[in-house]
DNA sequence: CGGTGGTTTGATCAAAATCAAGTGAGGTGG
DNA sequence: CCACCTCACTTGATTTTGATCAAACCACCG
């Protein structure tokens, strides 16, 4: 647990600032913004089901994912995040929290207080219509997780998966070259794509065995970017990647 | 297709009260958004993806879907929508539909061009926060609705579905004493759950047979309230539906 | 009265789950 | 330093869930 870093909210004006202008005015008062830097190890929460708390966590480093559990205690990872996502942004206007928030990764989180985030909200109506347009694209992204879930089988679920995450990290620069370091275990994987284990090992293998990609220390590499992106099922437009358009 | 009616924008007044507290003057001036209802028979196109929409579409009456499609054809319905919703209210930041919206049964549809509806939000800023705490909501549901396809069977994954349509209609008074009306062809039912028609109509049979609930004649009707939330691991917490909690 | 779209049922198949049993790499403590 | 433990990964055998294929059936409608 650190004190108020008062350049941490940088990683935030940087993603606002990818999507849409910014005023320089707007700019100085995100950066003015409280906030408590901390940081959390592999599977440590930033918010639990149920919690209500009085402060958003930004993540400054690391990966972190949403993920909730049925009743029989089988799990489902929601969404990853990368540097700049605020997970539980929700909170400010939700007061119960209705999933988990855990770092994946040992984090770098940046606390925000609600209540100036809300002043700051009201203030500039720039600021929020920006963060209200991330939420917009964060629905894009698990509307597209659906179909992913629902309808694709295992190989392009897989596949799809990893690519949008690449295609994320390489928008703010911490990917690039179709390889990316990734920490998740194999039984993350499997609660990330709705399959078990046992199963995604051998669709690693497939892929593996097939030239498409390989997943190995902990590094994603891809090998034959044409046919990743086919049985990905890939287009990116969800992702709501270029304002202008 | 209808002209103006200034009227037409109480779906969305109730809605956004039923939430939060709006003040006279904001309720006047979302009265006064211009309108253009339109009607849509079912399976007809609210938008479609690829779209470059100029308004969106509030819904006034019927029930209304996003979906989406594999590049193998298969299709996925991703939400369900009801009176008060909005569901391409993402056209206004994001320019580009990642998805298509479609009328479900016929349908009433009230048209609101993005740009008086911008004007509104950037001079409303208590607007603008209500209608984001809507699409947060939104994402919540999403979520659930990823859990439900990743890692639901299929009695309890349809089940979850259908409470949950419930819930969402019995809060606006569409729907009261567990049962409701439902157009949906088991075709349709088996794109929103991930799940075939086939299979679809073995899991109503089960669950008719076990005395649960049944579908017939475009009536969902619950015959055992307490198995069926069970069933349907069914918790509305995630629905938001009291905003002082 | 034949057509069409939706529902139902049976038979068979396939994808992925489950069960079971190693392997292998770090990490810890005796 | 080595024995041992744990956690992740791997592989094989078997089972289950749900998909696919095929054929009726049924109601409504022009």
């Amino acid at each position: 647990m650190g004190g108020p870093v008062p350049q941490a909210a940088d990683a935030l004006v940087r993603k606002l600032q990818s999507q849409s202008e910014l005023s320089e005015q707007d700019v100085q008062r995100v950066r003015e913004l409280p906030v408590i830097v901390k940081t959390l190890g592999p599977g440590e929460p930033v918010v639990r089901e149920g919690d209500r708390p009085n402060h958003c966590g930004l993540i400054i480093s690391g990966l972190a994912y949403r993920c909730k559990f049925t009743d029989e205690g089988k799990r489902q990872i929601l969404s990853l995040h990368i540097a700049g996502d605020v997970p539980d942004l929700q909170s400010i206007y939700l007061h119960v929290m209705d999933h988990d928030v855990r770092a994946q990764t040992h984090c770098t989180i940046g606390l925000i207080p609600h209540q100036p985030l809300r002043e700051l909200l009201d203030r500039c109506p720039s600021v929020m219509r920006i963060l209200w347009r991330e939420t917009l694209v964060e629905g894009a992204i698990l509307r597209e997780w659906i179909i992913n879930v629902g309808r694709r089988n295992a190989e392009r679920r897989l596949a799809h998966m990893l690519l949008e995450l690449y295609r994320r990290m390489e928008a703010v620069g911490l990917a690039s070259d179709f390889k990316f370091a990734l920490q998740m275990t194999q039984a993350e994987l499997a609660d990330a794509t709705g399959l078990t284990v046992v199963h995604i090992n051998r669709v690693l293998r497939v892929l593996r065995e097939a030239g498409i990609m390989e997943f190995r220390k902990n590094l994603v590499n891809v090998l034959d970017r044409h046919r990743f992106i086919q049985v990905a099922d890939f287009s990116p437009v969800y992702l709501h990647q270029h304002p202008a358009l």
